[in-house]
RNA sequence: GGCGGCAUAGCCAAGUGGUAAGGCAGAGGACUGCAACUCCUUUACCACCGGUUCGAAUCCGGUUGCCGCCUCCA
């Protein structure tokens, strides 16, 4: 069985068919650049990453794309505030997005285009819209004219009947129909702009993904993603234009990722309760967010809180303990014992597992818990008098393998010591070995201080970083 | 009002027809000089009420509660 992906647009997991053998044409959605990102955007970048990584590890050719929304009201706003102008703002905060993002180990996409750098590629398919009379200018601003478009709400689900009903008619309105939505506004004095056949202007939120997706990746895409908030009315509209336009399937398989919750309460502005990357990272380690965040499914929601990642934190150090195990008998391996065969066939029928529960929409949750299983299936085999090099190899390379899959790392870097704190670790093993146990225990505290954690083994005392 | 989602042990979380994975926390035991790591043992009337079925957490109907989108939003 392959990739099974869940599609928003059918409301079921399909069998991943790519458009071209051996590729995929991903899309995602990315971040308006006027703030450091927040945990909620950390998700998609995290998640749809994790999806790349996979079709990577299945030897796909991934062309991910990822734009930045790099003008529009929110930049405009910042940069009136900070006294800045829109360019610099947006060069500042698409670095920030590239460093906080990497923290998360997240691989940069193959491309990251830019609104103001696809100017002519929106106008021109602005211009065709009006051409194909699905849109129309009204006293500068362009419209797209929704009701021109059979099909428009299939992906959210909705009657254009109902959402006729539902929305808002604004004063001053110059759209002939409430769900017209923008393409093209015009400018108001001194804001940045653009020329184009209506005016000085710039484009609406929406058209840019369409004509980008369009330009990076072609006509029709095998994966679009993004926030599950977009499917209605980013996406929609999205499918609206490009379909209207090139008269084909947009993407073949829409990907939406739940929401985040912190400390139960929704995200925002008013509660204050908005978590910055920028700044939880200087108190938890990313690649522990990351493991929190993968050991949901991503549609689910997930409620973000200090408990719960403390929780992933001690989670995820059971499987790096399990490495570091490993590790730590491997002098004291043997070339070869009976029941080798046995234990890299149970190794690798977890491997198999894991692609099995990946392969279902990417349940890392259940990836994860894969993970478990090795992990104790490591410890447990290190109880034995009697280990072998060979078993303690596929137990490592798999358990590494397959957790960089889920961008998580399980090697501890291999550092070495300063000579003072090596040369306590040598007098305690010493005073240990005449008994002096408090003598042994004083090095132990104070190395503790240092944020080194010593360990008696059977094999000899050990260290790590805590 | 329209569309959609969720409700599983103290907590987190898989499971979408065959008598409930995994993790965290807790308790007891083993190992240890003491610890740490690790191992063993240990905890579920699957929100409620009906229905379909030989059999349902899983399908259908209803009830209650929570949430998202419909307006900028990941």
């Amino acid at each position: 069985m392959g990739i099974q992906i869940y599609n928003t647009l059918t409301r079921q997991k399909e069998a991943f068919q790519p458009i071209e053998e051996g590729k995929v044409r991903m899309y995602v959605c990315g971040p308006t650049v006027y703030n450091y990102i927040h945990i909620g955007n950390a998700r998609p970048a995290i998640v749809f990453d994790t999806v790349r990584k996979y079709f990577q590890y299945q030897n796909y050719d991934v062309h991910y794309v990822l734009n930045f929304t790099d003008v529009d009201d929110k930049l405009i706003k910042a940069a009136n505030e900070l006294g800045s102008e829109v360019p610099e703002i947006a060069e500042r905060f698409i670095e920030a997005y590239k460093e906080d993002v990497g923290a998360f180990g997240v691989e940069e996409a193959v491309d990251h285009p830019r609104v103001t750098e696809n100017m002519s590629e929106i106008i021109e398919f602005i211009n065709t819209l009006v051409e194909k009379g699905h849109a129309y200018e009204s006293g500068g601003d362009v419209y797209f004219r929704t009701r021109s478009f059979d099909s428009y709400g299939k992906l959210s689900q909705q009657s254009i009947d109902e959402l006729r009903t539902g929305a808002r008619i604004e004063v001053g309105e110059k759209k002939e129909d409430p769900l017209d939505f923008t393409l093209w506004k015009t400018t108001k004095d001194g804001e940045i702009a653009w020329e184009s056949p209506w005016g000085e202007g710039r484009p609406g939120w929406h058209i840019e993904c369409s004509a980008m997706a369009k330009k990076y990746l072609g006509e029709t895409i095998d994966i679009h993603a993004g926030g599950q908030d977009l499917t209605f009315p980013h996406h929609e509209n999205e499918i609206a234009q490009s379909e209207a336009l090139n008269e084909k399937q947009f993407a073949n398989y829409w990907m939406h990722n739940g929401y985040i919750k912190i400390e139960n309460e929704k995200m925002s502005k008013s509660l204050g309760n908005f978590v910055l990357v920028h700044d939880i990272i200087k108190h938890h380690d990313p690649q522990v967010i990351r493991f929190f965040m993968l050991s949901v499914h991503y549609r689910h929601p997930i409620n973000f809180s200090e408990a719960l990642l403390e929780g992933a934190k001690n989670s995820l150090d059971r499987i790096k303990n399990a490495y570091e195990n490993l590790e730590h008998r491997k002098q004291s391996a043997t070339n070869q014992t009976e029941d080798d065969e046995q234990w890299i066939q149970k190794v690798e029928a977890y491997k198999n597992t894991f692609i099995e529960e990946m392969n279902d929409d990417f349940n890392t949750a259940n990836a994860i818990s894969v993970l478990f299983d090795l992990t104790k299936d490591a410890n447990v085999y290190l109880q034995s008098t009697h280990t072998s090099e060979n078993v303690i190899a596929a137990f490592q390379h798999t358990l590494s393998e397959l957790a960089e899959v889920l961008g998580i790392h399980v090697a501890g870097e291999n550092e070495l010591l300063d000579e003072e704190v090596d040369a306590l670790i040598q007098e305690r093993i010493d005073a240990r070995k005449n008994r002096n146990f408090q003598r042994a225990d004083e090095i132990r505290d104070d190395l503790k201080d240092r944020g080194i954690i010593l360990e008696d083994t059977p094999q000899g005392t050990r260290w790590k970083r805590g």
